[in-house]
DNA sequence: TTCAAATATGCTAGGATTTGAATATTAGAA
DNA sequence: TTCTAATATTCAAATCCTAGCATATTTGAA
């Protein structure tokens, strides 16, 4: 068995949210990212996107439902058009951080918390 | 039709990679948010999170072999216990971010990006 | 060797997502 | 009013996801 003289103190946080899960849940999606990314460089209204990603308008406005739905984008009116716009404020920083590049793994565990089945070694 | 002078330069960054998105899809389910949030505060072996969750043994071997799948995370052996542990970079930072709490929407668009339909006009 | 504890895997039924097609709605123009 | 462009909604089929069950694998101990 390895030391376990030296651990850090346990982070307690507050767990998140079922909204934020069904958040994410919701922006993994292939076409539904495509929407979100085009939305940070502007407003869009509905045939701006369908040209862009190349998809029936239908489904566009599937998609384009759902993100309302939690509230992630809104739209204005502009005579026949609406015009779409993100409006929940953590999508840019999501955005933000699933275009940053991480290099290598994180750290190896170098400490042994203790659980119900003992203390964990150090992996060699 | 409104002012359309004062526009910010448009951004055009390089799109969210499919694997990020897969990332997502993968990390968007209450049972696997709860393994890393659990992961996070330290390593943990396969029944000890079967205790945490209270859910069966073969579901979270399941929801461990996705997120393995993924490369999110990894384990080392102690005896017979597969001890799991955090591996990918994202996911701290992820899971800050989830747990932010984001005050108000963003700022309703301020000016009129041009598209195949024209100028946008402000909203009032 | 054999055994048991810890964990993984294959299979499957039920449910949820996704998409296209058809149709409905709505707002402005004629 | 009626018409049309823009967008939304409804429906159904195909696909994907999830969890449970049964069973396999692996590892250390006896």
């Amino acid at each position: 068995m390895a030391d376990t003289t030296a651990c850090p103190p346990q982070i307690s946080e507050n767990p998140v949210s079922t909204h934020k899960i069904e958040l994410l849940r919701v922006i993994a999606h292939p076409v539904r990212i495509m929407i979100l990314e085009e939305l940070t460089r502007g407003v869009k209204c509905v045939s701006d996107l369908e040209e862009f990603l190349d998809i029936r308008q239908s489904n566009v406005s599937q998609h384009l439902s759902l993100l309302r739905r939690l509230d992630v984008i809104d739209y204005f009116m502009d005579g026949k058009l609406r015009c779409y716009f993100l409006k929940d404020p953590l999508i840019p920083d999501l955005m933000k951080l699933l275009r940053k590049d991480y290099e290598g793994d994180l750290p190896a565990p170098a400490c042994c918390p203790i659980t119900k089945k003992g203390k964990y070694p150090v992996r060699t």
